[in-house]
DNA sequence: AAAAGCCGCAACCGCGTCCCG
DNA sequence: TCGGGACGCGGTTGCGGCTTT
């Protein structure tokens, strides 16, 4: 029943339309450092003035890193016309099938272009007016299936192959758009596709956890200013315990490796962020940036000031995408860890 | 060169389901 | 077992950019 809707989106105090860079910036980096366990909480948490639905919605529709950026490839069209046959409106489960398609992107897609294809083909078909092959969509399932299992090595190439070198190199090989070894009926009968899926939106982000397991809670989020009555209206309750700047201190508990570091690695973050916000055109340019801090800058790996902001992840984020972006996250993130 | 129309993407909304107390 | 909270999914909408007239 009705149970459980949650007044998430109340609309009080809450930022609603297209996310700012600031926006994103910040939830990039709380998601890196914290993951996501509570959406609900995480807005809070991470000093967004967004609900959670929000947040989780922009994260994996287009911040994630193991997201592939541009267009689709034809074999990827092809996968989701034969499993749009198969399964219906079901994107969740036809994304499941399409590593680093979101379930959003391939709706619209569908609903864009791949519906009048789809209607156009048919149309043909009845106009040749053959065929045994009365339902167009399984038909070419098995010729399509060789096809698309070689799609890895020459469609995904652009971005890479997220799942795959975005965790365990091994990885590559579960790339679900293998649709012969994929048991579509499982995917009808239970939700959860069964060994090979690829990137489920909570294993994505676990993915993502544990790679930078590593090195977590190494960016600390700058201090944003949010009236404690704004808390107070998105969580309804008292948010007097969060005061003085304590908003964006997220999860000061947990956040126990801001303790850790010492007045450096503050600073280095601070400079890594310095840097986001700047790639995010937030900032003044980035060479007054590199001039202010370098001595921090000897600390990245012996990377010039333009390597390190080319490193960025939030500009590799919308340029290439997420293997590149989460090495790139290691890569900047990381010698603040040897600073420790 | 300007205006209008079209298209595609990103975000929102509301419901269903799952999980936990 | 029931009720509530949170998450996930699918449908829909709004807006910005591009194309055409």
């Amino acid at each position: 029943m009705g149970r459980g809707r949650a007044p998430c989106c109340a609309k009080v105090g809450l930022n609603r339309g297209s996310w700012t860079p600031q926006e994103d910036m910040r939830l990039i980096a709380y998601i890196q450092k914290h993951g996501h366990t509570n959406w609900r909480a995480l807005p809070k948490q991470a000093g967004l003035l967004r609900c959670g639905k929000s947040c989780r919605l922009r994260w994996i529709n287009y911040l994630r890193p193991d997201l592939k950026r541009g267009n689709f490839t034809d074999e990827e069209e092809e996968a989701i016309i034969r499993l749009h046959g198969l399964l219906g409106n079901k994107w969740s489960k036809i994304a499941a099938c399409l590593p680093g398609r979101t379930d959003n992107e391939i709706k619209n897609v569908w609903n864009t272009h791949l519906k009048k294809k789809v209607a156009q083909r048919e149309k043909k078909k009845a106009g040749a007016g053959s065929g045994d092959a009365g339902t167009p969509a399984t038909a070419p399932l098995s010729s399509a299936t060789s096809s698309t299992t070689t799609h890895n090595s020459s469609g995904g190439s652009d971005s890479g192959d997220q799942c795959g070198t975005s965790r365990e190199p091994d990885a590559t090989d579960v790339c679900p758009l293998q649709l012969e070894d994929m048991d579509v009926s499982d995917m009808l009968v239970d939700g959860a596709p069964p060994a090979a899926q690829p990137m489920p939106s909570p294993s994505s982000s676990s993915s993502l956890t544990t790679c930078v397991g590593g090195v977590e809670e190494l960016i600390e989020l700058p201090v944003i200013d949010i009236e404690p009555e704004i808390w107070s209206i998105i969580d309804g309750e008292s948010a007097v315990a969060r005061h003085g700047g304590d908003a964006a201190a997220p999860c000061t508990g947990t956040g126990t490796a801001v303790s850790t570091s010492g007045a450096e690695e503050a600073a280095a973050n601070d400079w890594w962020l310095e840097n986001l916000e700047k790639e995010l055109g937030l900032w003044g340019s980035a060479e007054e940036d590199t001039q202010a801090h370098p001595d921090l800058l000897d600390h990245y790996t012996g990377l010039s000031p333009l390597c390190a902001l080319e490193g960025d992840p939030v500009s590799t984020y919308f340029q290439t995408g997420l293997a590149a972006a989460e090495t790139e996250l290691l890569v900047v993130v990381e010698p603040s860890a040897v600073l420790l």
